[in-house]
DNA sequence: CTGTTAGCGCCTTCAC
DNA sequence: GTGAAGGCGCTAACAG
């Protein structure tokens, strides 16, 4: 095959220094500042002494030190990037966003998840500032900024990724949360259902508050939840709202609830696809119907939303855009640090299926099979 | 709310000077190591100097630099990792199990996606190399390794993960793809199957080759297919492999093209659940049944693979596993570089659901509806 | 226990 | 165009 299979050493080697500019102009027989110069390749050499340097640092092998180039230029060139779960698909498109747009402008991205542990985000945040990142996008866990206020006033700009927070002033990308939960529950109202249920997955810790904790994406779409019932003129009491841990076992138990409690709803709205999945499973469990015993509406446009039967009506995030708009938000920030912060919101948009059909004259009891 | 609403600057101070060590001993009335020391907790101090530091370092507002730290210790704490695409659900519950493991100690994840381009996945190890991580994580896409061998020579030791590379010498953490992939097509087999399909999603650049291109792992399933056809006596002219593009557009009109052609295969096994995706896109575009019309199996068990009907068999590969398993394989070669390099081979497990049926014993001609 | 003094590798004046 | 020298922030010898 013509391979080259020379043995790779695997660091073994790592122990012999490793060539610096000054080797290279020694060897080159020119000044350290010109062997810096053509290396660095700033300012200006004769060809001549260009020629010498290169061919020197290629013969001992030079490879720049970026570590040196940083503590000089004040700039690593990557960006902190904290989320709760790279593994949870809406994070990892949207991380992928945030890496194609950071990439494309020289920056490699540092990422850590926190599973919505704010000490976690904290200490990541802290060390992200330590370690001189360029700037920080986050997708904070709770409303207390002060360790993100702190980042930017040592000089870290922040930009804030699918979650507000009330008070701060950084930049923001974020959809419309309140208004396509509102439109999801109004098209559930619209094929006559009353008792409509919101079902969301809380992080852990928050859950046990019986409410959404302090996640902003949730409390908004509960919030358009509420608001589209109350347009709708449904008496408060018959709103159902539940919020259960975060994950799919404990979606599944809620939604296994709900499903066979006296006067269950007919319609469900989940606020993230990890609720969904929690749903589907409980409807599998008690072998209900889609749509004819309930309607489903889920947030988040899964791969597998046109794989279930029946295909499910979703509210869809521009996930990649909005991880590539955080990153070039934090990019135009790194360059103008005193600009005013910019909120931006896209739009998440309902895309219709066949998870969704007219309200049962008769709700038909259901129970675990 | 009493919250603390203080506005954040957003990074608009980060030109005033951050305060250093000496800055902090000159405020302490100490020597600038004992101000390192107290500060780099390292060394000792008495008590009230230590007290006047910190006290000191907390009125200015001092934050350890880890670029100049680094610059000294040589370790950056951080590890480099290349995947192909963190977007894919495969990647991103590698890239957590990798992280998941590193952070624990103490290192953090720079990512990069390749998309498999050979090109992106050198620059980003030369990078990684000049940023002096402390070593990289990678799932190689392609056979060439010059560019790995050269990081681990420069000092930058390297764990393959997912792919194994012919004649290189580094720490390795797979599964036992051949074998997994023989005992899939065998329970094909056993089910009756003969005229069986194997389809693969091949990266961009190389399907064209009608192959599934440099990819050791499609490589090594497609010879456990393989090896399972011929030892059931299954005449090679039988065999039918199939190499489709990297997505679920390219395996839907790869499955759609074999399901409807003459004596199409009765059983389908696909290497990866982007082309698992594709397939089951196809079967629902011409109507098919599973199993009664078709046999699947899939590799990867992904979230919806028991939300379909009939929920999927599939190859269950311990994806987080892996990743952290290559964290800990790169932590140890960090501390002893001259190890002999250790291959790891993790097993990926047959999950039987309900996918699998006898084969027909007439086989219904499939058309797109 | 503490302070002084050198660097780490690079970039950047500044004269030449 | 080029070289010498200083310093980025920190740690690692050293003496004291």
């Amino acid at each position: 095959m013509g391979r080259n299979a020379r043995r790779a050493t695997n660091g073994s080697a790592g122990t012999r220094r490793r060539p610096t500019v000054a080797d290279v102009a020694r060897r080159a027989g020119v000044g350290q500042a010109t062997a810096a110069r053509v290396l660095g390749d700033y300012g200006s050499a004769s060809p001549e002494a260009r020629a010498a340097v290169l061919r020197a640092a290629g013969e001992i092998g030079y490879t720049a030190n970026a570590v040196a180039r940083s503590m000089i230029s004040g700039r690593t060139y990557s960006v902190g990037v904290v989320v709760a779960d790279v593994g949870i698909p809406y994070f990892a498109e949207v991380v992928r966003g945030i890496s194609d747009a950071a990439s494309a402008d020289g920056l490699q991205v540092v990422l850590v998840n926190t599973d919505e542990s704010p000490a976690a985000e904290i200490a990541a945040v802290s060390l992200f500032v330590e370690r001189r990142m360029d700037g920080l996008i986050a997708v904070p866990a709770e409303r207390e900024h002060e360790h993100l206020d702190a980042a930017a006033a040592a000089g870290v700009p922040v930009v804030l990724l699918d979650r507000l927070l009330p008070g701060a002033a950084f930049d923001a990308i974020v959809i419309n949360n309140r208004r396509a939960a509102a439109e999801a529950v109004q098209r559930l109202l619209d094929a006559g259902h009353r008792r409509v249920a919101i079902l969301t997955s809380a992080p852990p810790g928050t859950e046990r508050l019986g409410s959404a904790g302090d996640i902003w994406t949730t409390t908004e779409r509960v919030a358009g939840y509420e608001a589209a019932m109350r347009a709708a003129g449904v008496p408060n009491a018959e709103w159902i709202v539940r919020h259960a841990g975060y994950n799919r076992q404990a979606t599944r138990a809620a939604a296994l609830q709900l499903l066979t409690q006296a006067r269950r709803p007919t319609a469900i709205f989940t606020t993230d696809s990890v609720a969904t999945l929690g749903v589907l499973d409980a409807v599998q469990e008690v072998g209900a119907r889609i749509p004819a015993d309930v309607s489903l509406i889920g947030f988040d446009d899964a791969e597998w939303a046109t794989l279930v039967r029946p295909r499910l009506t979703v509210v869809r995030q521009p996930t990649h855009e909005l991880g590539a708009r955080a990153a070039r938000a934090l990019i135009r920030r790194i360059a103008d640090p005193a600009a005013r912060p910019r909120r931006q919101t896209l739009a998440a948009s309902l895309v219709d299926r066949e998870s969704v059909g007219r309200a049962p004259a008769r709700v038909r009891r259901l129970a675990p099979t």
